[in-house]
RNA sequence: GCGGAAGUGGCUCAGUUGGUAGAGCAUCACCUUGCCAAGGUGAGGGUCGCGGGUUCGAGUCCCGUCUUCCGCUCCA
């Protein structure tokens, strides 16, 4: 871990949140090679999960919704945490979980008595103030997950799409929890995003969809994000470490280097949120189900997870150490849909003006196709360590060969190997590659199609 | 929030019993080389996390505070 949160600053992928006045606890800054990284996360996750698919439709709500929201979601009761500490044996216990008074009993660890501390709430979502005055009345809260805005707009969505059941809502967005602990470097921030799906379903097909949604986002991790399989497991939750919400749970972990941790949970949150907001607004949310003639109120099968979780997954999959010729070589193996940078365009020798200028010259003909960059400030070997260091896929180098033959060298980050093509040949070339380094966008779905 | 450890140039670190900061790598310029981090010369960059205190003098001692890391706890 401390190699890639090394490499992540180094090179200008994350940095410390308002590092200059020391930091901020559980907030975190991309840097300009992080930024894209995240967005081309964002981006495949959007692009399998919404636009190759025929039934779901993204959305994209406000962070600060009005506070019975989260009163009827059960978050300002059940997402706090009312604990109380050992003075003696220093342990920490959930207030519900203790028979009486904290002043009156012993310490369920230690045994002493008058050792425990009075129970405090640690709720996990920030609180701030809509309008011009600080007053009970005006307290909102930033919200701690992305689903509440999908639950409140299922009317909306449904009676503007005329989506049929099964069918889903997806959204990326920001969500923000006060972590009593946050830590493991981006792995638990206070600020972060999630890319959530909530998807709908007639009740009776709850399972069949659980079981599907936990396979395709396994095979998403695998195909789309180019995750060593070998590094991810699948945990059904235990009974007792289900939210508030959730029916059945089940996570796909990732072997971090701190343990096996959740990379995306799948939760199974039947008919909770819609009928406890059909209850709180008044408002009809159910549909009706044409087979049986009746309105139904869907079940919820929700895919949820972290984008920075993802972006810290695929730096640590994706660093590796090498040999060559002696030297270290570190090389960033990502999938190339995912890598900040595509192509770099490099001179051999930097001081000879006409190659140069046809490096430039290309580089500028390939950036409206894609994330190319141009380099010289080194020799060439240091060039392809920098490249390989921040994952980029392909190097192109222009030599003085190529003023006679007007062909260049693309060099592939993984195998070193090389290829000569024709310089007006190589943005096509390089698409082609690209293109060819990416099946994994996944098998468009029908609407309604039902897993088997 | 509790317990433990740590905060020195971009990175990794060294700084002896307190005397007013160094190295390697990185970055930049020039020269040289030319297909996998070569070499040479030179340059920039740190009020030693922050704030107090002790002292003639503190990166080095004391107090406070912030942040990070490891546990407890929690979650995507």
């Amino acid at each position: 871990m401390e190699v890639i949160v090394s490499l992540a600053k180094r090179r200008g992928f994350v940095f410390p949140s308002s590092e200059i006045y020391g930091g901020m606890g559980g907030f975190w800054d991309y840097g300009p090679l992080g930024v894209e990284l995240k967005n081309n996360v964002k981006a495949a996750w959007w692009r399998s999960m919404v636009q190759l698919r025929d039934d779901v439709v993204g959305i994209d709500a406000a962070i600060i919704m009005n506070p019975r929201v989260w009163e009827v979601s059960g978050h300002v009761g059940g997402f706090s945490d009312p604990m109380v500490d050992c003075r003696n044996c220093k342990l920490r216990f959930r207030a519900d979980d203790l028979k009486g008074k904290p002043s009156e009993i012993a310490c369920p660890n230690c045994g002493m008595k008058g050792t425990l501390t009075e129970a405090r709430q640690f709720n996990l979502m920030f609180k701030t103030n809509v309008g011009p005055v600080e007053e009970t009345a005006s307290e909102a809260y930033l919200r701690p997950e992305t689903a509440q805005g999908i639950f409140v707009n299922f009317d909306n969505v449904a009676t503007t799409t005329r989506k049929k059941l099964p069918f889903g809502i997806a959204q990326v967005g920001r969500a923000f929890r006060n972590e009593i602990t946050p830590g493991n470097f981006i792995f638990r921030d206070r600020e972060f995003e999630l890319m959530e799906l909530e998807f709908f379903v007639h009740p009776s097909q709850e399972d069949e969809w659980f079981v599907y949604w936990v396979t395709e986002r396994l095979r998403w991790w695998t195909d789309v994000m180019g995750i060593d399989r070998s590094r991810l497991r699948l945990r059904p939750h235990e009974a007792d470490e289900l939210s508030h919400y959730s029916k059945q749970t089940t996570d796909v972990e990732y072997a971090f280097p701190m343990g096996w941790s959740e990379l995306e949970g799948v939760a199974d949150r039947t008919d909770f949120d819609l009928s406890a907001h059909a209850a709180g607004s008044g408002k009809g949310l159910a549909v009706f189900d044409e087979a049986s003639g009746e309105h139904v109120t869907p079940f919820v099968i929700e895919p949820a997870m972290g984008v920075d979780r993802a972006v810290l997954t695929v730096l640590l999959d994706g660093y590796t150490e090498e040999q060559v010729a002696g030297e270290r070589r570190v090389v960033l193996r990502v999938a190339p849909s995912l890598a900040p940078v595509k192509v770099a365009v490099m001179p051999l020798l930097r001081n000879r003006p006409e190659l140069v200028e046809r490096a430039r010259a290309l580089t500028a003909e390939l950036k409206p196709r894609m994330a190319a960059i141009y380099d010289d400030t080194a020799s060439i070997g240091k060039l392809y360590r920098r490249q390989d260091e921040i994952g980029t896929p392909y190097c192109v180098t222009v030599d003085v060969d190529s003023l006679d033959d007007g062909a260049a060298t693309i060099r592939e980050r993984d195998s070193m190997t090389q290829e000569r093509v024709a310089m007006g040949d190589i943005p096509g070339r390089l698409a082609a590659l690209l293109d060819g380094t990416a099946p994994w966008e996944g098998v468009p779905r029908e609407a309604g199609d039902v897993p088997a």
